[in-house]
DNA sequence: CTGAAAGCGCTAACAA
DNA sequence: TTGTTAGCGCTTTCAG
């Protein structure tokens, strides 16, 4: 036999549909024997309440769409984490999509996340002003948005990110400590908004910390591994000399440190590596990354608890949450010898 | 003003809201000319169709459920792309959870799978008995479950995975052509299925091609990076001697690898390394290793395609999908002046 | 070709 | 404390 509904379970008891919906739904008015009877008859029917017809019902689908950037590295899956964790007890579902760093597909997922109804959505936005239309018609719809780690410029909405600006010059200052004058930038396209803030930061430490800033050094190089790897190549063809990289993201540091590896040279001797993430990816290479290392299941469990805040209808005073992020020195920057004197 | 309705858009056309319905399901039984009227005011008024409703109206809620043992690796990431590819034309939306190689929030995992009343569930399993029963139970009530790469011993359903044993015995196969005589093999717990076939295969393997088998090297490691280091570090400590490692999969390989180099050990003179898996991983560690390389995309899109014929209740005749993985020889066992030899 | 009406499973205002 | 009734937004007979 099908699922009973609670129609057959009234049927069975020869009570109304509404006492069962009450005596289940732990309603106050209802007589504590009946709800017991209700419970114990929907127990062994194995009745299970329809979630789409509730949902209907009131107007929500209990479910919250989450799009994230790429899957390859596991930063967003430590996002993740975060949100399951802080919304499983309020019953959401989680819907996942993936944009694969393509600005059309996030639309289409977007699309796709109205589709499903969701009650609001979390985002790491693949590019800072590519679907930006699309958002405020979200929020114009009254579907409430959060961006995590990657937000779109020009829209005011809640956010949780880390301070890319702050931890970027603390680490250009770690490498100019130790001594190098020659510091390579690994940067995203400008179209990320993080970006910016991290290249900007790579250039006033310069100014900061007397630095000669060669525009040659400032490398555009994408996000993936091979861009790094490109990246790397490029400048070892241009025949630039250069003694650090200070790179966006923990692609790009890898794949450009594999390179120069595989050309001879030395990590961190010749060329110190320095990264900005927080991965697992990070300390599964060798030498092991010195990275600006994010909170990232905290960076899911705020989002979340902002999101879910919205969807309730409440007033958010601060939306905009900065959280901190640590400097991990490691290997690629650091001789094991020399670790102690940091 | 709220999103616009059926009903909405029927009254503001002074037409019956079955029309429009029918206008907009591109029903036959509409004049060309309302069609066009009907699906233009849609378009102007924004109307959306709420899915909800429909679902409720059709009994599906058109979202499959996935559940993956962890993300990590990359390798979830990959087959899930190859399952929204193939279900996004049919307007399937996905949900994914993370079972952290924890069969208990497996269990939690299904049963909110079981809640969010998905039309079908693809899983790869942590535990090869652990959630048997339930997985009995949705079969029984007609929610059907296919598996990809780990699955369940002792249960009929639906799968796609590749020869776990005899792309192995391949492995090994290339490691002893290698000359390497004391291989070790990093195995993963034994309930999960296919480190059974794996290392039943590195066993067989020592018969067919005449090696003796020390179980000292059958070492039981586990599933992390961590573990992999920790299993290198015991062997190390044991003094055992051994100039090959075949691990389970890419993290086991990659924490082995690290700690051994760590210890001064060269890889791959000293220490062949072979893996199993096929994520990218495998090619941004230094050397890069050597791997049973999985088509991931291509099983993520034979699973959704199996779980969306079954979801319409067509009879499988075939459905144990074994898809074909291939060795990729790297520079963990192979130094690069080598490898045009093989 | 179009409309009226019923109903998917559930909740909630209103009555009793 | 319980039942009656209406309705969430949509699809789909059944009449016209």
């Amino acid at each position: 036999m099908k699922q009973p509904t609670l129609k057959d379970l009234a049927k069975h008891l020869l009570l109304s549909t509404s006492t069962v919906s009450r005596a289940l739904t732990n309603d106050k008015n209802v007589r504590r024997e009946t709800r017991e009877q209700v419970q114990e008859a929907a127990q062994r029917l194995g009745y299970k309440p329809n979630r789409v017809a509730r949902n209907l019902k009131s107007g929500r689908s209990y479910t919250i769409g989450v799009i994230v950037p790429e899957m390859v590295t596991p930063f967003a899956s430590s996002v993740l984490e975060g949100i399951q964790d802080a919304i499983a007890d309020d019953g959401y579902h989680v819907i996942i999509a993936q944009s694969g760093e393509d600005p059309k597909i996030e639309r289409k997922n977007l699309m796709m996340m109205q589709q499903a109804l969701v009650d609001g959505v979390i985002i790491s936005a693949c590019h800072q002003t590519y679907n930006l239309d699309l958002c405020r018609e979200f929020q114009y719809n009254g579907i409430p948005l959060v961006f995590y780690d990657r937000i779109l410029s020009g829209l005011d909405a809640p956010r949780v990110m880390v301070n890319d600006y702050t931890k970027s010059m603390l680490m250009m200052e770690h490498l100019i400590h130790l001594g190098r004058k020659k510091i390579v930038h690994l940067q995203a396209p400008d179209y990320i908004y993080n970006s910016v803030e991290r290249s900007r930061a790579y250039r006033d430490a310069h100014t900061k910390f007397g630095l000669n800033f060669d525009p040659a050094l400032l490398v555009r190089a994408g996000l993936t591994f091979e861009d790094g790897r490109n990246a790397a190549a490029r400048l070892l063809i241009a025949e630039k000399s250069f003694d650090a990289i200070f790179a966006f993201t923990d692609t790009l540091a890898i794949g450009a440190m594999n390179y120069l590896r595989e050309k001879g040279l030395r990590i961190p001797q010749d060329v110190a590596i320095a990264s900005f993430s927080g991965t697992a990816l990070s300390t599964i290479v060798h030498p092991q990354l010195t990275t600006v290392e994010q909170p990232l299941h905290e960076m899911g469990v705020k989002a979340a608890n902002l999101l879910l805040r919205l969807i309730d209808g409440v007033e958010l005073i601060e939306n905009r949450i900065v959280l901190d992020a640590t400097l991990q020195y490691r290997g690629s920057t650091i001789l094991p010898a020399e670790e102690r004197i940091v």
